[in-house]
DNA sequence: GATGAATGAGCTTTCATTCAT
DNA sequence: GATGAATGAAAGCTCATTCAT
């Protein structure tokens, strides 16, 4: 059973996290996941050293960042599949969810296509949640015969996911556009 | 003959340019455009003085290492407009040289959307090229009826090209197949 | 007590730094103001990045290593007001004083002249110190009518700041003759 | 006897070498005598190999450039002894001339003071032919009784140099202020 | 003689990462 | 546990100088 002190240090590490995941949530929306160590620690008010303890990797902090948020999307999967009117309907729904999520951190899309051997860990991260989820709504509308694409969930999240590079800084490009373009695709697939 | 010396030493200087051209070409692949002059310098052999002397930004030497390429893509436009049996079929077909460009080039259609402002001739080059070569094949395509979409030549033109980051990295993932889907959407646009 | 940490922490950097000023002074005897940074670090012993951290800037590295001295020069104005037969006496031994410091510091004249935008700041800090104090015992000797000079005391002191440039490296120079002689046209400024 | 080829080529050089002094001297004026070789190489139109030929080291250059005013200058100071109308006052008039040459030769005056090693030659010719004038006109000046400095006229005439150096581009500083008070200084020595 | 391409040392500056306190 | 000073590898860029043509 832990003493007084340790509750302390406990909790204060704990407040730590949480600034940190605040600062660097901060951080790479304006700057990118690339965003410098030092400018998240002192966004948070704690030294470098703190970042690395609770965070190896940049990986790690940036999973830890979008955690929630992918949690929720890979969660809103089964609840989509309950609650639109057919499958290829939860699909549009998810994948505009997952637009959503990508578009608004800005860089994140990017990041996740940077090849850095760092933000491997993130990537597989991202794809173990993400991709499942996707698969089961891709199957139940290929069972409602709604698509007959063999385009892997996989590549599905990677396409989406690419298409939104770069949108942020682009009066130009309306990732939106070209994703409803590939979904309506994916619906009339040859047979 | 007082131009004898100048040419023989052109001939040497377009040696050099030549063995950088090379030298950043492999580079890229292997490291993106963004790799270090230095190393670029040793590959060639030269010493950077002769990099900077040659291209004096980063832009200037990815613009010359892709600039036959993109040429070539943008005046197939009208010779696949002429021989193809439609705009559409037209379409497809440059569409796939674009791929084909991108996906060899590693990294290349990453750097064009990495928002380095040292970038930005690069990506003002490319689309000076290709987005009106794009551009007449999308017009002959919806004169003739084949699509119906409104999307702009810049957006698809982004959009394959999104679609092909990370390609060459990633078994699991084939961007011909998810550009096959766009392409189909574009067609089935909504009425 | 959570400062000791700090203290202690606060203590070997200032260590750093004092090694910092030592090698700073010394390079900049050799090799002048524009010393490498490099050098002066390998001097101190430590990394280019702490020079960066504690000095963002050249300037602030010379301001640091000149200051005690500048500061002590300026303070001797009124001292020696005070304490002189005469406010001409006394401006002859500010003006001493003055010298010794140029003149110790080799280059340090030079630099203050040598028009690099890096070290305005520099040039600044030292006006806006050693000017009003120069000024106050020129006033001094402008009200006793031991001159009749309409000379600035920044003119005065630009002058003789000019006079010890190289003085150190030249057996034929002596700077103090010079200045002497300087003084003794103030003196007998046209009637 | 030279023929024709080698007259053609002399000319060309003699051709070359005007323009290099001409492209120098325009150069020293905007960035100073440590302008950098290219910059003046293509102001006079030639390539960089051709300056080295002609003056292998920048002192040589810078030499070639002033020698004209130089030797004007040395040589006035017994045409001043003849017609002003006293050893003092011939003084003052080439006194002025020296500076003169100094303010409008922007930053000559420093580089004479630089401590670069490669300008040694420049400063030792300056010396050759300015100070034995200098000493000439001091000595008519203290044969005369019009002065009782044993400064020597390498000191006058080196702290003359330095109250010119910066001069150009400080409007609160007016180096013939400060040079006339010498010269009074001069006049007023101790007896 | 002239050219200017090539060289490469040398400098500044940034930042991820470590570790003594 | 937390701190942030220190480190030093990396990278870009600039010229003085050489030398093949």
């Amino acid at each position: 059973m832990p003493d007084a002190g340790t509750n302390r240090r406990r909790a204060d590490a704990a407040r730590n996290i949480a600034a940190l995941l605040d600062a660097a949530s901060a951080a790479f929306v304006q700057a990118g996941v690339e965003a410098p160590v030092r400018d998240i620690a002192a966004r948070a008010g704690v030294g470098v050293g703190t970042i690395y303890r609770h965070f190896p990797t940049r990986a790690d902090l940036v999973v830890a960042v979008y955690r929630h948020q992918v949690d929720a999307l890979a969660a809103s999967a089964d609840v989509l599949l309950g609650s639109a009117t057919s499958p290829s309907a939860a699909l549009d729904a998810w994948i505009d969810g997952f637009v959503d999520f990508l578009v608004t951190k800005h860089g994140l899309a990017g990041a996740l296509r940077s090849g850095d051997p760092g933000l491997e860990a993130l990537h597989a991260y991202f794809l173990d949640e993400l991709v499942p989820a996707c698969a089961r709504i891709l199957d139940a509308a290929r069972t409602a015969g709604q698509t007959t694409t063999d385009v892997s969930a996989y590549q599905l999240m990677r396409a989406v996911g690419n298409l939104c590079i770069g949108a942020e800084n682009d009066e130009r490009y309306d990732a939106r556009s070209v994703v409803a373009l590939l979904l309506r695709g994916l619906r009339y697939a040859a047979p």
